[in-house]
DNA sequence: CGAGTAATTGATACTCCTCAAAATGGGTGG
DNA sequence: CCACCCATTTTGAGGAGTATCAATTACTCG
């Protein structure tokens, strides 16, 4: 049930266009789109838990969702970040691999796991699809896998800001749904020195900051210089 | 898998299963028993280049492979190392997404991209099978985020260790196929960090270096509990 | 046996994490 | 509407750890 429209404006990610994803995904998409069921979620909330088992698949429609694990010691480490367009959860195994939490208000379509893959079994051109969008996810795990190996603070933040910029597709201003501490958690960095870089990256002129949670990319070509 | 993060029971899953390459992938297993010609490689020789178009995939039957990005500033990334078992290839889109060099001497059996998507087609078991090796793969690029996430060169190095170890069943003494700066190229670290790094651990009790190459881990418990 | 590569080790500089505190912003209740 | 509180963010100072620069040692192969 989703009863009301939970994205205010300042949330309006569903209006992105069309994730990479679904180019190479028409047959998944075509069916999330006649059979998945639409749910919301408050900010806040978990759309699945690590570790339990990977029972639905979904879709985001609006919002912004983080996955994460949690360690022993209490450090976190988030994995991914999802836009409107990005299926989650396709890629578990029996059991999610982290857990995804809605970091502003959400709308998602679900569908039961075990429903796409008994269509799968039929339909090769669906078959394919989940496997695209199996290969996109590995893809998009390795660039992060390449961000964290980078050495120094500039050059992830910079290489997130890059890549934020091209998914949320709102040209190079726009706003960041998760928080510092997300944002440290997904670097590899702490929140200080994430609050630090873009200070220093403000004061070189190659972004400007409406507040701490809208960005705008004035130097483009100068961030990507950072990143060789 | 999931090297480190000795997690308490709550997060075991996270230990990774077998490769699971063979176990849930035997279609895949089988077409290259039966289809694939066999094609051997000197050690330092590319089975496949960064950027070409992705026309083949192999199985490595004997010796080791690493695939590696490299950036313009000569700055190198090793991505993955394949063992014998692993598939090459299949979670690249229509480009290889890094280099394969082969370590050792290396014999790997080889198919047409094309032949095994057509076959596919066909076959929902092996487009299965395609589906969950790229989940695989994506799986081990998220661990290894996770290893170039943690912070500190000892938690690297032994996450590592561990998890080459589980890899190579061959107990837990083993030979490395790849040079020090291999490893540092994998682990986000320098060569001589590297170094220091297992000679500390060597210090510590942890492991004995037979030869440079050669490993022995002496207290395997003890290194996974440095993982948290 | 010798030459070149790989690996180890040492000293220093620099980056980022830790500890600490102040400032900003959002939300609530008066 | 304003004052207040709390969470988030920013900024500062000091210390731990790794990269860098430099040199030595060990190993491999011809």
């Amino acid at each position: 049930m989703a009863p009301h429209n939970a994205a205010p404006a300042a949330y309006a990610f569903a209006e992105a266009p069309r994730p990479v994803s679904q180019e190479t995904a028409c047959a998944l998409c075509e069916i999330f789109d006649e059979e998945a069921a639409t749910q919301a979620f408050a900010a806040g909330r978990e759309l699945c838990r690590q570790a339990e088992p990977s029972y639905k698949v979904f879709r985001l429609r609006a919002g912004a969702v983080a996955t994460y694990r949690l360690f022993a010691d209490g450090r976190r480490q988030v994995m991914n970040f999802y836009l409107p367009g990005d299926f989650i959860g396709l890629e578990a195994g029996v059991e999610y691999g982290a857990t995804a939490v809605a970091l502003t208000p959400v709308t998602a379509e679900v569908m039961r796991r075990s429903e796409l893959s008994d269509m799968a079994a039929a339909d090769p051109r669906l078959s394919r699809a989940l496997w695209q969008v199996s290969v996109r996810a590995f893809q998009r795990s390795e660039e992060h896998a390449l961000v964290l190996a980078r050495h120094g603070a500039v050059e992830r933040v910079a290489a997130f800001l890059v890549d934020f910029a091209a998914r949320s597709r709102k040209g190079w201003c726009f706003e960041l749904p998760m928080t510092r501490q997300d944002l440290a958690d997904y670097l590899g960095l702490t929140i200080h020195t994430v609050s630090r870089t873009l200070s220093q990256l403000q004061a070189a002129g190659l972004i400007e900051a409406r507040s701490s949670r809208i960005v705008r990319l004035l130097q483009p070509s100068g961030l990507e210089s950072l990143l060789r």
